[in-house]
RNA sequence: GCGGGGUUAGCUCAGCUGGUUAGAGCGCUUGCCUUACAAGCAAGAGGUCACUGGUUCGAGUCCAGUACCCCGCACCA
């Protein structure tokens, strides 16, 4: 087990080109992302949400992969055989528009013209080629996906999985044909769920129509925004307790143009404040009209055909587009006399969420997953915590959401996607699901059967996504070793789409929940706070990000922005300051390389050693920083974990640590001390690194090569444990003294613009204890200073003259520097000091005062405000005693 | 209508289980190319933690209400 070393020059400057690509090929090669499916082992595992084949991806693949990834880094590192299962998703609707788009833009034909077939040779070779980019993405991103395992959710096994799960459902009833109102994308050409209908807020009016009583008897008035569905209809409902109307109940009216005379009908859907409190009644085209015709038995008359043209039905305005209809008609209902009245409304209309096309509600027969069976164990395990959202807030939208499910519309009348698998025969009628394809009728052996020619909702396979990629139905080792998996990280955005989905669809096939946790991330805003998104040309491309500042840098930045659930803002300064984060660590590690030339790791214990102030120090911070990332990562608080490491390695590692051995290091306290600090900073800065990795993966298995250290990758480094030997709060005690000492005396030298090279004297007065500590790490406050000298004196010692003084740590400072003080500025500076620990004094007494506190709060908290109040008084009789020197020098 | 989130420095945001003096990045001021780093170093300015009340010895943090902003979901003839 040699520990081994490259002491190869470094740059100046840290350059991620001239790594990245060279770790992850290493990476690959020797498979150090790859799990074995051993039972038994503890074992870590998460399948990707698998980004859509219908483009690259962008900056919120980014942040999702790069939080998975963190999750994947770590739990290996912690020695669990860890699986992050990648893949692709077909995407069905949104990859189709996309080929058959660019068919029409490049050959001027429509899917149509090249066949069922031949569009889907198109889909597919579209497919390779995203995929191969989305792979090459997420590699430049450094994602350790086990890419053994990559999955595609048409591919051979997810498909026989789809087919296995809808099977299931069918045969228990839970998947039916139905003859319903469902939302239609005239341009996508397809039905669409409920979700994939954005509702949005329009500017409309609603018409107020007279539809005269056949009787002659009178007439009533109906409102509605949709004129033009008026052509469909089959009745006018009112409410059974409304006594304006309540004669009219049963009567009939004659359509206006249309001529049909249909009955006035009483049903509570009816809202007697809204509009005229009459409601016309178009079953075809609206669903509570379709339900209030169920419950009346009202014919249903179609008048709106599936390319958003009036059908035959609507008589003269049969082939006509529905708007150019509504004009058209409300032109004559007017002309005619009909039109009582048009009211500005404004409403909510819904839009296909791929095309922005406004969906037309239309009557037809689609396939539909009945869901109140199948919500209620999804519900049941979220409330018994089985299913944990993180932050736990989410649940709440996705219990809601569970409780009031409607039936799941999962036909889609496209070409990509898995076929339904279903076949009825001609012959017999039978209607079957079948797993395999038939060759013939299962109920009369008849070969004259067809299959269905629509396919399922792309959801439908997503939601089977954790078990199809482990090899279900058949019984796999990873699906043993594997599933369910641990955790799943995710953007609410996709809650109901997909979360949803997966644990209804694996506690109906699995038994089990598909995933413990799920871990939800807001989404990327540019810097204005609006959504990225294609159609205002907002998105900012990860790949542009990495190739200007690395991937780390890009990793940083998405994981120091985030707080848990919350969106975040992308701004190219973020960016800029990560990549001089990572600047910082390479330099810190090249300080390090310099100076540990001729360093050879031995095996003693760290603490074994003959450690100084400093050293102990560090070692405290570093064993308190272990302890709090690990802690933040437990709790997926990625953020909180990112900007610790950041604090401890700029601050404490780099601007106190190495500046205060850099005499050590340079040989000029002695050998001895030069190992000690040689073997502390390498120690620190190894283990630092390590706990790193998960966040910037490459920077850091670059400087962990060059550092001596033992394995062949810091991908399977072991993951730092928090070593309480190391925790040293005296040390952190003393140590502060120090670092007050010397930001005291910079403080004076910035105000009294001592020029920076210039070396002073110092002279301190301390009690004996900090005199100590004073004494014992002179040198490294001499340069840490820039002091040409300091002279500590006993606490009561009288004070010097002609000298800026301060206070700090409770010891009095004193920078003799003639000639460049002025008196009046130096009282005016204690002055306020002065004011400024009274006041806090004053505070603290009061604090102090409160019986309550004394008794009730705990008593580390009391000792810790006594302390502090001592000091308080401590400094303040400091200060005094400066401003009274002052004075009565004054007046000598 | 139901639900969620937000309001903290000039800007963008952290702030965990209530506990010393509320933090970071960027921006700003001053001075420095100090042989790891000017993508840097040092010093500094800058805050009524939206408002009102409550709980508590103690509230940016917990509770209730108010105001404004954002986001889901449902309804909308």
């Amino acid at each position: 087990m040699g520990a081994k070393k490259q002491t190869t020059q470094l740059p100046k400057v840290y350059d991620p080109k001239a790594v990245e690509e060279k770790w992850y090929r290493y990476w690959k090669e020797i498979g150090a992302f790859r799990a074995e499916a051993e039972p038994g082992k503890k074992r870590f595992s998460m399948v990707i949400p698998p980004p859509n084949v219908t483009g690259n991806l962008h900056m919120g693949h980014a942040l999702d992969q790069t939080l998975q990834d963190v999750l994947a880094r770590w739990k290996r590192m912690q020695g669990y055989n860890t699986l992050w299962l990648p893949g692709t998703d077909h995407a069905g609707i949104a990859t189709q528009i996309k080929v058959e788009e660019r068919l029409r833009e490049e050959e001027g034909l429509s899917r149509h013209d090249l066949g069922r077939e031949a569009f889907l040779e198109r889909v597919w070779s579209w497919k390779e080629y995203y995929r191969d980019n989305i792979v090459s993405q997420m590699e430049r991103l450094g994602a350790s996906c086990d890419w053994s395992r990559e999955r595609f959710t048409m591919d051979e096994g997810c498909s026989k999985a789809v087919r296995a799960a809808f099977v299931q459902l069918f045969e228990k009833g839970l998947i039916y044909q139905g003859y319903y109102i469902v939302h239609w994308c005239p341009h996508c050409q397809t039905t669409l769920s409920d979700l994939e209908v954005e509702h949005v807020e329009t500017e409309g009016n609603l018409w107020h129509i007279r539809y005269p009583l056949v009787d002659g008897s009178g007439e009533a008035v109906v409102a509605t925004t949709r004129p033009e569905t008026m052509l469909g209809d089959t009745a006018v409902a009112v409410h059974p307790e409304d006594e304006r109307y309540r004669h009219l109940i049963g009567k009939y009216v004659r359509l206006p143009i249309v001529g049909r005379e249909i009955p006035i009908i009483a049903d509570e859907f009816v809202d007697p404040k809204f509009g005229t409190g009459m409601v016309k009644v178009t079953p075809a085209h609206d669903p509570n009209d379709f339900e209030m015709g169920q419950r009346h038995n009202l014919e249903q008359v179609t008048v709106i055909g599936l390319d958003a043209k009036m059908t035959e039905e609507a008589g003269r305005y049969a082939g006509l587009d529905r708007y150019e209809c509504r004009r058209r008609l409300i032109a004559d209902l007017d002309a005619e006399g009909w039109l009582v009245k048009t009211e500005s409304h404004s409403h909510a209309v819904g839009h296909c969420y791929r095309c922005n096309t406004v969906v037309e509600p239309l009557l037809s027969k689609q396939w539909f997953v009945r869901m109140k069976p199948l919500a209620e164990p999804a519900i049941q395990v979220v409330k018994e915590g089985k299913v944990r959202f993180v932050p736990e807030r989410f649940s709440k939208n996705y219990l809601h959401w569970m409780e009031n499910i409607r039936d799941w519309c999962i036909s889609r009348q496209l070409w990509w996607g898995h076929r339904i698998p279903v076949w009825t025969c001609h012959d017999c009628g039978e209607v079957f699901a079948a797993t395999e394809d038939p060759a013939e009728c299962r109920k009369c052996r008849s070969a004259n059967i067809e299959q269905d020619p629509d396919v399922l909702d792309t959801w439908f396979s997503s939601a089977l996504w954790p078990f199809s990629t482990m090899g279900w139905p058949d019984k796999t080792q990873d699906l043993e070793c594997f599933f369910p998996t641990d955790v799943l990280v995710t953007g609410w955005d996709i809650i109901y789409f997909w979360v949803a989905r997966m644990i209804f669809m694996s506690l109906e096939t699995q038994g089990v929940p598909p995933f413990e946790h799920v871990v939800i991330h807001g989404i990327i805003r540019d810097s204005l706070g609006r959504k990225m998104s294609k159609s205002l040309g907002n998105g900012v491309d990860p790949l542009e990000v990495i190739d200007e500042y690395g991937a780390d840098a890009l990793r940083m930045t998405l994981l120091t922005g985030t707080a848990p659930g919350n969106d975040l803002r992308y701004y190219p300064e973020k960016v800029e300051a990560s990549r001089n984060f990572a600047n910082k660590v390479w330099n810190a590690a090249r300080f390090a390389l310099m100076n540990l030339e001729d360093f050879e790791p031995d095996g003693k214990h760290i603490a074994d050693r003959e450690l100084e102030l400093a050293d102990r120090w560090i070692l405290s911070r570093y064993s308190w920083t272990v302890h709090e990332v690990t802690r933040h990562l437990n709790r997926f608080d990625f953020g909180e974990g990112a900007r610790t490491l950041y604090d401890f390695i700029w601050t404490e590692l780099c601007d106190w640590y190495v500046e205060i051995i850099k005499p050590r290091l340079y040989g000029r306290a002695g050998e001895a001390s030069r190992r000690v600090a040689q073997h502390v900073l390498a120690y620190v800065l190894t283990h630092t690194v390590e706990l790193l990795h998960p966040y910037m993966p490459f920077i850091t298995e670059e400087i962990w090569q060059h550092l001596p250290h033992q394995g062949e990758t810091i991908v399977k480094a072991p993951w730092p444990e928090a070593d309480g030997a190391l925790q040293d709060p005296e040390a952190e005690e003393q140590m502060q003294v120090v670092m007050e000492v010397v930001k005291a005396i910079r403080n004076i030298r910035a105000e009294k613009s001592v020029p920076p090279g210039k070396a002073v004297p110092a002279i301190m007065l301390a009690d004996a204890q900090r005199g100590d500590i004073l004494k014992e790490n002179a040198p490294y406050i001499l340069a840490l200073a820039r002091l040409s000298d300091m002279d500590v004196r006993p606490a009561d010692s009288p004070k010097p003259e002609q000298a800026a003084a301060a206070v700090a740590a409770g010891v009095a400072l004193y920078l003799p520097l003639a000639g460049l003080i002025d008196i009046a500025a130096e009282v005016e500076r204690l002055r306020r000091e002065l004011a400024e620990t009274e006041e806090q004094l004053k505070r603290s007494a009061a604090r102090l005062a409160n019986r309550g506190f004394v008794e009730k709060a705990p008593a580390e908290v009391v000792e810790g405000a006594r302390r502090r109040h001592r000091e308080l008084e401590e400094k303040a009789e400091k200060v005094k005693a400066l401003l009274a020197e002052l004075t009565s020098g004054d007046s000598e």
